[in-house]
DNA sequence: CTTCGTTATGTACGCTTGTACACATGGGAT
DNA sequence: ATCCCATGTGTACAAGCGTACATAACGAAG
């Protein structure tokens, strides 16, 4: 069952695809410019993915962990007795102060899924984690909603190009969690 | 200055172009295909739109105006002793039960100035003119963080596929809204 | 009536796309 | 050693795309 040639190929393929992705946005995704991103002939990409939802799905799903994998080791949000919104907040500001495009990459496939049926699982998965997440420090309903408050908050700085203002999002993150519950 | 032949040729292209974006997404909109649906012959559409993105903005800027329209004539949030929380509710719950097309289309085009810089005007003076509508019964910065929690709402129903909670939204809605001033 | 510029139209070019398919290759099973 | 099949590769095709451009229609201005 090993691989023959080249083991890491399908992965390789994913890695491309997501700087594709990253570089000149979902549309310009194909199996062609994966294929050259990777290094790969065309026929690789089309083998290792039948079409290119395919793609997209092993895309989301890595960059979703990945987002995962940044919340968790960040710890703000760990600590039982500190202060719920303002980890939150910082969680947001450090994800959008760093590298602007992996946020945009990662909005734009998580946004795909408004038209894409094959994505809205793992859209649903990526928000149902940071809730879950959430829902250790506060009940269900306010952790859905910290969720929803804060998407709109990353909406608003990346379409309308305003900066992100910490205290801001702070504050109104700590008016969604009810008295004693953050 | 007067137009000679077909006064309304530009209009009839709009409307054809979102009625596309509607059946067949934003991916599927071309010269051809809004040309088609507006039954005028391709070199129409690429007269009277230089690029797509013109296109795209003319699209979004009058679906962005029936959006506000609509919210206007509701009149769920003009009355000053009603309770802002119920009425955005009832204003969002009335937006995602009717056709799910138009908010999708809308959504999408919205969603689109993420990579699109030129829609970015258009999407930023939509989610203005919602706060600024709000803003009449609350202070700016709430109303902002209304926006952004509506928006956030709107978009876990439309990408997991949950139905709409108008009880849920007009609780969290409510408590964004500092004591007093709903 | 003639002239002129805006509006409208049809066609063609070069490019990219998804897809299909025939062929190579090489490791694991027999 | 031989066969088999998952894996890898190259090429070709039809369709759709943006764009450019030559030409036609037509109202207003002179």
């Amino acid at each position: 069952m090993a691989r023959r040639h080249d083991p890491e190929r399908r992965q390789r393929i994913i890695d491309a695809a997501i700087r594709v992705v990253g570089e000149k946005g979902l549309a310009g995704l194909s199996h062609r410019s994966a294929a050259a991103e990777a290094d790969v002939p065309l026929g690789s990409t089309t083998y290792h993915f039948k079409s290119l939802d395919e793609l997209m799905v092993a895309a989301l799903r890595q960059a979703s962990e990945g987002f995962a994998k940044a919340v968790a080791a960040h710890g703000a949000l760990d600590d039982p007795g500190g202060d719920l919104a303002a980890g939150l907040a910082r969680v947001l500001g450090d994800w959008l102060g760093g590298d602007r495009t992996g946020v945009e990459l990662e909005y734009e496939l998580y946004l795909a899924a408004l038209r894409r049926p094959a994505l809205r699982p793992v859209a649903a998965e990526w928000a149902d984690d940071l809730a879950e997440r959430l829902t250790r420090r506060t009940d269900p309903v306010t952790a859905r909603a910290l969720v929803a408050l804060a998407d709109g908050i990353c909406l608003q700085v990346l379409l309308t190009g305003v900066p992100y203002d910490e205290g801001y999002a702070r504050e109104v993150l700590g008016r969604v969690i009810p008295a004693g519950r953050g």
